[in-house]
DNA sequence: ATGAGTGCAAATGCTTTGCATCCTG
DNA sequence: CAGGATGCAAAGCATTTGCACTCAT
């Protein structure tokens, strides 16, 4: 296997979600299939206008709505994950595989970060008196390497 | 003396941000005053709203712009911390010493847990390749005390 | 006085919702 | 065929901005 090695295929990973879908009892229709293809290939953890507009090209007149809807669907039923770490659009991650994330202050663009041990995680749960945690997530903050080279950008997707 | 010693007192962090206000170059107002004021002895991670909301008690007629202004002024010049950790409004943190958050995915709650060693933390810097870390956050999902109780609820402030 | 700050309102952008129609299970 | 899903548009919040006026420096 790869040093960073991809859990799944693509392909296999659509299927997993596929299955998930109807699994959650959604019913699968031509676009919850073609969101879920769409976003099981893009690893740029994109926000929901994003996904829409690339989603256009494959299957013209999709509603933005539904696009919303459905991503909102999708992580509610635990098949891919909603990421709000800095002002601004949700972002969308299908991965849901233990990781975690690089968030860059300029241009708000999300990166994964591997987690190295599972250990420190777990050993550190506890937080806030009556505070159930469910996760503890690490977020790095800072500056990409592209707004590193083209300084001063808004911080927007 | 509290269970949970605050770095400082109430009036010491006020005088602080006061001036680190001039210090920044920015003008000392009446709002800016009261803004601070406010926010300094606040420990529940505000909204703009709910401290403009506060605010209207003792400065009447205060413009809400004025506080979402001033609010984005005093964290650009890192005087409190903006925290979007969970979809909706952002929320301000005065306490700009090292600690870490406890977010409740149903009321969106912001907690604040103490740092137990900041040795961690730097030693597992690095990011993505060309990602210049300026900073490491973790942050503890879950579900706080109240909603535990109170089961089904909005995510939102 | 000078220009930053303020208040007001309107504009943006993201997200959510109502409703009539369509289609999966 | 029933209820969920879609598309469209409009409503809701959060955030930002333009502009005329005020006030701190």
């Amino acid at each position: 296997m790869p040093v960073r090695p991809s859990p799944e295929s693509h392909e296999a990973l659509v299927a997993r979600m596929l299955a998930g879908v109807r699994a959650s009892g959604l019913k699968l229709t031509r676009q919850r299939e073609a969101i879920v293809h769409e976003l099981a290939g893009d690893e740029t953890h994109p926000t929901a206008q994003a996904l829409f507009e690339r989603l256009l090209v494959r299957l013209p007149g999709v509603s933005f709505a539904t696009v919303y809807n459905t991503l909102d669907a999708l992580s509610s039923a635990g098949l891919c994950a909603s990421l709000s770490l800095a002002p601004g659009a949700a972002r969308f991650d299908p991965n849901m595989g233990a990781h975690h994330h690089a968030v860059c202050d300029e241009c708000g663009t999300v990166l994964d970060v591997p987690t190295r041990d599972g250990a420190s995680e777990r050993a550190s749960a506890g937080g806030p008196p009556g505070f159930t945690v469910r996760a503890i997530e690490r977020v790095y903050r800072g500056v990409c390497a592209a707004c590193r080279a083209r300084p001063r950008r808004s911080a927007r997707s």
